[in-house]
DNA sequence: TCTATTGATTAGAGCGCTCTAATCTTGTAG
DNA sequence: CTACAAGATTAGAGCGCTCTAATCAATAGA
C-alpha cells in the first residue's frame, strides 16, 4: 500500500535521488541516457511524485484555495468551472471551502484554506470584514470576485451590474418602451449595481425609473407585479420591466400572465443572469448575460499574475455583461407614441 | 512574508518544538502552564499549522479528492455541497477537479488529486473505465456517486433510479392512468435504472410500457412528444407521460401546450431531480426528489469509515427517492376507466 | 601531457512538522 | 533520605522532496 517513493526510482535506475528529482521537473541538464532510464524505472514502479512534499521542499505551491459561499448557487458553480480549467492548464489544483455567507463559518474556511499555504485564494462574493481580507493578503495573493476592495493587495473581478441593466433599459427604449420598471434585488449581490444602472440610463433617456423593491426568488417577482398592477392606473402601468434576475423575472410573468396580460405583446420583460432557465425554449428570456467563466479565468490569471511577481498593483477587472434577446421582449402596444 | 513556524513558537514560549506539537495537536499530557504559555505564543505571532508539513510527517492526510464531471450540473453541486459540510465536520479539506465527462480528462484528474496522496477520493459519475478506478483505490480510499462498481475496495452511493421510477408509475395508475409512456434518458446518468423502474413498474400493474426514445433536455423532451403524438391514434394517445428529468418534462409540457392540450387536465407529466426549476410555481412540476446533499454526507461517511480502519467490506448506498407532487398530475378525463 | 571548461551527476542539508525513545521532574512510599 | 513510578518535556531522526555546492567525466585548448 505505501508507495514508490523517489528514492526506490532511483536504485532501480541505478542514479542519485537529486537526478531523478531532476528528470521529474524535466531539467534540460540531464542526459537522454539517464533520463530514458529513470522514467523507466518509475514508469514500472508506478511512481507519482508527492505534491505536498514537493511544496514543502520547493516552498512554493501549486494549491489555489476557493471560497465559494454556495455551489448551489449556478453562478458561483459557473465561476469555478472557468477557475478549474484556468488553474489546470496552469498545473494549478484547487482547494475549496464553502462560506456558507456566515462571517464565521468563512473565517473558519479561510482559516483552513491558508492553512496549505496556498499560492494564492479566490474568494467569492464573500461577507468577511475587509480586514480579514486583508489580512489574507499579507499571506498569499488574493483575489475576490463579485466584492470590491481598495487594498492594493487584492485584485478583483466583477461584472458591470451598471452597464448591464443599462443595456437593458437601451434595449427596452430602442423597443419603444417609455415606462419601465425595475424589480430590485434588494441586498443580494449586484443588486445595488442593478439598480443604480437602471436609475441612470432611464434619466439618461430623460424618462422616469420606477423601482420596485423585491428579492431574486420567482415568487418576490409575483409579489412584485401584483403590487406594480395595484399602484397604477390601466393606462399609466409601465410597459416594460427589468427584474433583478431569472428567476424573478419568470415569477413576474406568472404573475402579469394571471392578471390577464400577454408577454411580450402587453409587458416586455428582461431578465438578468442568463441562467439555463431563461434558455429553455418553454420561458425564452430576454436576459442579461454574465461572461461566468471568464470571470473564473480571469480571477485565475490575476492570482497567477501575482504568484509569478509579474505584477504589485492590483487590477480591478470590471466584465462587460451581454444582451441575449430571446422572446419576452417586443415593442409595446399601449404607451408607446405610436399608439398613444 | 514568511510565516512563523513551530520552531519560532517554541523559542518565544521558552519550550521545545516537541511540545508546541503536542499542543497544536492539544494533546493531554500538557501541563497547563506550559499549554498557555504555547497557546499565547502561537496567537501573538499568528502561527497557523502548515497542514501540508504535518501530512508529511505524520504519513497521514486530512484531504478528500473530489472529481466531479461538471459543476455547471446542479445535481453535482448539491453533492458537492453535502459533501463539503461533512468534511468539513470532520476536519478534512476537499480538493476539486473537473472531469469533464473525458476518460483522458478524468484520468488527468485522477491522477492529480492522487499526487496529494489524499485519504480518500470522491468520483461522481465518472466515465473511466473500472481498471482506472480499481488501480485508484489500491491507493486511498474510493466512493463512486452515481455508478456502479463490484470492486471490494470501493464503495458506491448511488439513488434508487428503478424505485424512483416506480414511484412516479404508481402515483399516475393511483390517479387512474392506464397508458403512461416513459420519455427516456439514453445513455445519460441513471437513465437506464428509470427505464427500468418503469418497465417493472408498468408490468406489474398490468400495463403496456411504452417508452420513447429521448434525452436529457427540454429540446429532446418537445421532440419526443411530437414523435408521441404522431404515432398514436388520438384515443389511443397516453394519458400520462414520466420524463427522464426535469428539464426533458418542461420541453415535453411546452410541446403538449403547442398542440393544444392542456397539463394536466389532458395530460400529467411527472419529471424527475426536483430541481430549482420544478420549484418554480410558474412551473410547480411533479417530479422525483434525489436526496443529493444527503448521497454527499454518506460518501464522505464511507470514505471516513474505510480512513478509520472501521470497516473494509464495501457498502452500497442505494437511496430511496421520495416524490414530490405538484400541479401537473391530476387524474385523467380522457382514457381512464371511468370515462372510457 | 596538463589544465581549463563545460556538462552531468551527486552529497547533504533542510522545508515544517510528527513520533519514538530518552530524559527530566515531581510526588510518594519505604 | 533514597528509590521509584508517573507525568511532563525534549532530543533527534525522518517524512519525500528540492536546492546549493561540490564532484566527476569528458572534451578542448595550449
Amino acid at each position: 500500500m505505501t508507495r514508490p517513493t523517489m528514492e526506490d526510482v532511483a536504485e532501480r535506475a541505478g542514479v542519485s535521488r537529486a537526478l531523478v528529482s531532476l528528470v521529474m521537473r524535466n531539467s534540460p541538464k540531464v542526459s537522454d541516457r539517464r533520463r530514458a532510464a529513470v522514467l523507466k524505472a518509475a514508469e514500472e514502479l508506478g511512481y507519482q511524485p508527492h505534491v505536498m512534499a514537493r511544496s514543502l521542499a520547493s516552498r512554493t505551491s501549486t494549491v489555489l484555495g476557493v471560497m465559494v459561499s454556495d455551489l448551489r448557487n449556478a453562478f458561483f458553480a459557473d465561476v469555478v468551472e472557468g477557475l478549474d480549467a484556468a488553474a489546470r492548464a496552469a498545473g494549478f489544483d484547487l482547494i475549496l471551502n464553502t462560506g456558507g455567507r456566515s462571517p464565521a463559518r468563512e473565517r473558519d474556511a479561510l482559516r483552513s484554506l491558508l492553512s496549505f499555504r496556498p499560492a494564492g485564494v479566490v474568494l467569492l462574493s464573500p461577507v468577511a470584514p475587509a480586514s480579514a481580507i486583508d489580512a489574507a493578503a499579507g499571506q498569499c495573493a488574493v483575489v475576490l470576485v463579485s466584492r470590491t476592495s481598495r487594498a492594493p493587495g487584492v485584485d478583483t473581478v466583477n461584472d458591470d451590474g451598471e452597464a448591464g441593466a443599462a443595456m437593458a433599459v437601451e434595449h427596452l427604449v430602442a423597443l419603444g418602451h417609455r415606462r419601465i420598471a425595475h424589480l430590485d434585488g434588494g441586498g443580494a449581490a449586484g443588486a445595488s449595481a442593478r439598480r443604480r444602472g437602471f436609475g441612470q440610463a432611464m434619466r439618461a433617456n430623460g424618462l422616469e425609473p420606477v423601482v420596485v423593491r423585491s428579492e431574486h426568488t420567482d415568487t418576490a417577482g409575483e409579489k412584485a407585479v401584483r403590487e406594480l398592477l395595484c399602484r397604477y392606473a390601466p393606462a399609466e402601468l409601465p410597459t416594460a420591466l427589468l427584474a433583478g434576475n431569472d428567476f424573478n423575472a419568470v415569477g413576474a410573468i406568472s404573475a402579469l400572465e394571471e392578471a390577464g396580460f400577454r408577454v411580450p405583446e402587453d409587458f416586455s420583460v428582461v431578465g438578468y443572469d442568463n441562467s439555463s432557465l431563461a434558455a429553455l425554449r418553454h420561458v425564452s428570456l430576454t436576459t442579461v448575460d454574465q461572461p461566468r467563466t471568464e470571470m473564473g479565468r480571469l480571477a485565475c490569471e490575476a492570482l497567477l499574475e501575482r504568484i509569478r511577481g509579474e505584477r504589485a498593483e492590483p487590477v480591478r477587472h470590471l466584465l462587460h455583461p451581454r444582451l441575449v434577446v430571446r422572446s419576452t421582449t417586443a415593442n409595446p402596444r399601449r404607451g408607446s407614441p405610436a399608439h398613444r
